[in-house]
RNA sequence: UGCCUGAUAGUAUAAUGGUAGUACGACUGUUUUUGGUGCAGUUUGUCUUGGUUCGAAUCCAGGUCGGGCAACCA
């Protein structure tokens, strides 16, 4: 059992703790706010938080930090639930920063009577004014000195009502000449006479993300605390707080957010996207969503590999989206069901098959021995992709042209004899004839050929709808771009082929499935996807040599 | 200008004073009834300058470059 496996930095100080008798177990969280639909950042969050509790023995709680009523949802609450969920991990408690609002409101109170916090009736501007800057301290105003009792009468008249959004905060008095700006007397409490999605209008004063998030850790004996780079500032007001409330210890650590080459990852922007109608919706196979991926067909288990090969570190990083691709192809590899849709069509007359048709079986995933097979109808008319014919083919292209044989995939070699153009020059049907010994699985024609083709019978082709995605936008490091973020959407993004024939098998298939279409890629039915109208996603293409090579070529 | 952070192949991530390794990518070859998959191999790296040390990616000092911090957002 050497299994010598290496810790990610926050792994390390996990089992230094417990090896310390720190403590006896951990507890981790995942503290979204309910502003917006999860994206693939936050899977790394997820996968990171619930990793732990999982790897060392814990628990995990799922904390939705609404401190801020006017910006979050039961919708998002909803959504992120279901993605937790989805993503395969189980919280041990759903709980809510709001269900502390009276435990936080005592801090509050507890903080005046120690001197530490007043009540200041300056207005936003004034009080980022007396903050100074970095280079220059801040300076106290008039507030900062009032009575115990004048900040508890006051502060108590904010919880009533008595005054107006902006009107008057609660902050902590710290100290104005810090370096570090977050201990610049932070406000810890704000006027805001909006209707909250759990309390309702119980409340008119909220407090801030500091006043709640660490007493939130503490109250729930969180012992390790993760969460994103920019926070590093936060960590000393975090303690302080602990410290001055004499709560439970819970520790900060901060890692190195995921950025990914073509995509956004900041709730606003993708917020802006939806609204905006760059997309249908949040679970646009698109998105960067958890939801959209799903959409999309991206199984969890490969955003969960995707994230734990990714690695958590402190330095910023730009992951290539070819990655999480790489872990997509790997999952459906082994679990899709394969199948032979044509998406542009170029029928095939095989002049020498003289039977009405025949039945044909077709393995469902040459990875998976106990995968079975399905039927495929055979005849004399088929589709095949018009690409897999060229007039003069370049010198290394195995498919068909005149005089060059391939096979049909789980059916006949057949040798295209004669084509016809219309009066455009296009090439509209092809002459082939088949080699009968040469059917799949009893071969015995002796013929090798170096093209396999994939194809659906004519008269027994079903239509459907495929979407194709491509990449959102166009340049790698969008967040980094110059200008307008939206400047850079790939307008190409989406290609619908509207009429696509697919082998019959799909009509009968569970639609909860990853599919191999067999060339193509991988698909899944998307939600738009009925029994009379089939709709599938790309989820994403196969690995294509060949237009690397074709690519290299020109 | 101040404070806080960080820097290892193209991209990520290990090596915790003792052989710079792994994955993805790229490139070869091979297998294949998917130009897929599999298999084998090749390629590319410690930001810089000093110092400590028998020995430095690692410790120390200076520099360079990147990121963050002055919301009644989280």
């Amino acid at each position: 059992m050497s299994e010598e496996q290496s810790l990610n930095f926050i792994e390390e100080i996990v089992e230094a703790d417990l090896a310390a008798g720190k403590y006896q177990s951990i507890i981790t969280r995942f503290p979204p706010e309910p502003n917006g639909y999860l994206h693939i950042g936050h899977a790394k969050s997820i996968c990171l938080n619930f990793g732990l509790a999982k790897k060392y023995g814990g628990s995990t709680n799922l904390r939705f930090d609404d401190t801020n009523p006017v910006t979050e949802e039961t919708e998002y609450v909803e959504s992120i639930k279901n993605d937790v969920k989805w993503l395969g991990f189980n919280w041990a408690e759903e709980l809510y920063a709001s269900n502390y609002f009276d435990q936080i409101h005592g801090f509050a109170v507890r903080l005046i009577e120690m001197g530490l916090a007043y009540v200041d009736d300056s207005s936003s501007d004034e009080i980022a004014a007396q903050k100074g800057t970095p280079t220059q301290a801040g300076t106290p105003n008039i507030y900062r000195s009032r009575t115990v009792a004048e900040n508890l009468q006051l502060f108590e008249d904010m919880r009533l009502g008595k005054y107006a959004d902006g009107e008057k905060v609660l902050r902590a008095k710290i100290d104005l000449a810090s370096s570090n700006m977050h201990m610049r007397d932070p406000i810890i409490y704000r006027i805001k006479h909006a209707h909250h999605h759990r309390t309702g209008n119980k409340w008119c004063i909220y407090p801030m993300y500091d006043f709640a998030h660490g007493q939130s850790d503490a109250i729930e004996n969180i012992t390790h605390s993760v969460c994103t780079l920019e926070f590093i500032p936060h960590r000393e007001l975090y303690n302080w707080f602990i410290e001055k409330l004499n709560l439970f210890p819970s520790k900060q650590y901060e890692f190195a957010r995921l950025n990914m080459t073509y995509t956004v990852m900041s709730k606003r922007k993708l917020l802006q996207l939806v609204q905006e109608n760059h997309v249908t919706g949040w679970d646009d196979p698109r998105m960067s969503t958890i939801s959209g991926m799903r959409r999309r067909g991206y199984p969890a288990a490969a955003i969960r590999e995707f994230c734990d090969r990714i690695g958590i570190a402190k330095r910023d990083n730009l992951i290539d989206i070819s990655l999480l691709e790489f872990c997509v192809r790997e999952d459906l590899n082994k679990t899709a069901v394969r199948r032979m849709v044509v998406f542009d069509p170029l029928k095939v007359i095989i002049t020498n098959y003289t039977g009405e048709g025949e039945i044909l079986h077709s393995e469902n995933n040459p990875e998976d021995p106990n995968g079975g097979t399905r039927e495929v109808p055979f005849s004399k008319e088929i589709f095949v992709e018009r690409d897999d014919f060229m007039e003069e083919p370049s010198k290394k292209y195995f498919r068909l042209a005149p005089g060059q044989m391939v096979r049909l995939k789980s059916a006949y070699i057949i040798k295209c004899d004669d084509f016809v153009k219309d009066a455009n020059g296009n090439v509209t049907e092809l002459y082939c004839s088949y080699i009968p010994e040469s059917k799949s699985g009893s071969d015995t024609s002796g013929i090798n050929v170096k093209g396999t083709l994939h194809w659906v019978s004519a008269a027994h082709a079903i239509p459907a709808e495929v979407r194709l995605y491509d990449r959102l936008f166009n340049v790698e490091d969008v967040a980094n771009a110059e200008g307008d973020f939206k400047d850079y959407i790939n307008k190409e993004s989406l290609t619908v082929v509207p009429h696509a024939y697919a082998e019959p098998a799909l009509l009968k298939d569970s639609m909860g499935v990853g599919f191999q279409f067999l060339r193509k890629g991988y698909f899944c039915a998307d939600k738009d996807s009925t029994p009379t109208k089939l709709v599938f996603n790309r989820t994403v293409g196969l690995k294509d040599t060949w237009a690397k090579e074709v690519k290299k070529g020109a």
